[in-house]
DNA sequence: TGATGTGAAGCGGTTCACAGCC
DNA sequence: GGCTGTGAACCGCTTCACATCA
């Protein structure tokens, strides 16, 4: 066990690695080694053993790491023990489709509210949830306890709507709209551009680079 | 100038600059020091001089750089010039909305099929876009065209739709679904995994950690 | 024996600091 | 004077190699 400065790189892994147990556990396997699991992560086998390093010795030496044991280690550290609400900002054609997506995806997020500044849109319902005023964010956000927000509206507004929610309280954002934001101290901002995405793209294939896949997500290690 | 070995990092960067400079050209500015082009990126303005120098020497010392001249840089650079025809393999919640979404983004990025295996689906059209049946991938790709192919489909799937697209000559792929996918050489990959995103900010929400800003897309650099 | 845990080496990206030029 | 371009320092993440232990 080491210190307490975990890097992104790392959490994005254990969530990789988390999801590979699963997976691993489906099929009844009960140990798994470094090597094994870092096949099925794509990953260097001692970057996950120094990646799990750093919350405690979580396998057995000659043998490997119990699938079971070391899922919900993971679990614990991830925090997904709980069930997080989660209310997504801007009730477009991608904050719907964000609201669909991870109404469904997982049972350790929750989509409570979708929140519009386009009053015609308010008291509705979208996809299934309701659509609240944006300017009521914050009573709103108190009474369902809203604890991850998600920006998804035009860039010219996502700066002022991410300082609204985190006045009100909100510490994780998710943010999906194609500009550098800043927040504030203690806040955890995760910005996804699309857009950069795409143009990142169109550079390695103009330039009939070596294209190696990379992850931008999900946290897998240089290429092979 | 230097040589001929560009990170992910820095093409990411060169994306976030570009978008900087059309709004500083949209509101008339005719230069930019780094420093300004920093501030506005969220980089530190030697970044921008050190991504800049992969390339050529495109300011003026005493001066900065034209504002109008750096924009068409980049443009080139990045291959921006032409469009790139694009094929959303996926047509569920997803693969819908990320077609509504690149649909309108860019003028560089053109939608032109969607591709599903659930045949009830093929034929018809989903957000103003044909849906072809996946075992026609190769054929429809060389008719129309495709160069870029961004996967959303279950993870279970993922691996066998990213071989077949490759397959058939396309060249860069987007991957949505949530696993570590594994592309042959010469073809470039990137992954974005919305699951891992929220789950590695579960982490932070439950260690109380002192998160600071970070973007995994966009490539900001190191927290403030 | 075999796989973990870990110090040390390696590597790449970021930042500094200053020389060079307008 | 001011800002770019860049070698060097810095820093952090990844990988190696091996001591350690079931």
């Amino acid at each position: 066990m080491k210190s307490r400065k975990v890097s992104e790189h790392t959490t994005n892994r254990l969530s990789v690695y988390l999801r590979c147990l699963r997976e691993f556990s489906a099929q009844g396997t009960a140990t798994v080694s470094s090597s094994e699991l870092a096949a099925r992560a794509q990953v260097n086998p001692a970057q996950i053993r120094k990646d799990l390093a750093n919350f405690g010795e979580f396998g057995v030496r000659g043998v490997g790491y119990f699938v079971e044991g070391l899922k919900s280690h993971l679990i614990k550290i991830l925090g997904l023990e709980k069930t997080y609400n989660l209310a997504i900002i801007g009730a477009g054609r991608l904050g719907t489709a964000l609201a669909d997506y991870y109404g469904l995806v997982g049972s350790n997020f929750s989509v409570v509210a979708l929140f519009d500044s386009d009053l015609s849109k308010v008291g509705g319902k979208v996809g299934g949830f309701d659509v609240f005023a944006f300017q009521d964010f914050a009573s709103v956000a108190e009474k369902c306890k809203i604890e991850v927000a998600v920006i998804a509206v035009p860039g010219s507004k996502a700066q002022e709507v991410l300082d609204k929610v985190t006045q009100a309280g909100v510490r994780a954002v998710m943010n999906f709209a194609p500009v550098p934001l800043k927040a504030k101290r203690g806040v955890k901002l995760k910005t996804i551009d699309l857009t950069v995405s795409l143009e990142s793209l169109s550079y390695f294939l103009s330039e009939k680079g070596t294209g190696d896949a990379v992850a931008d997500e999900g946290g897998i290690g240089r290429g092979a």
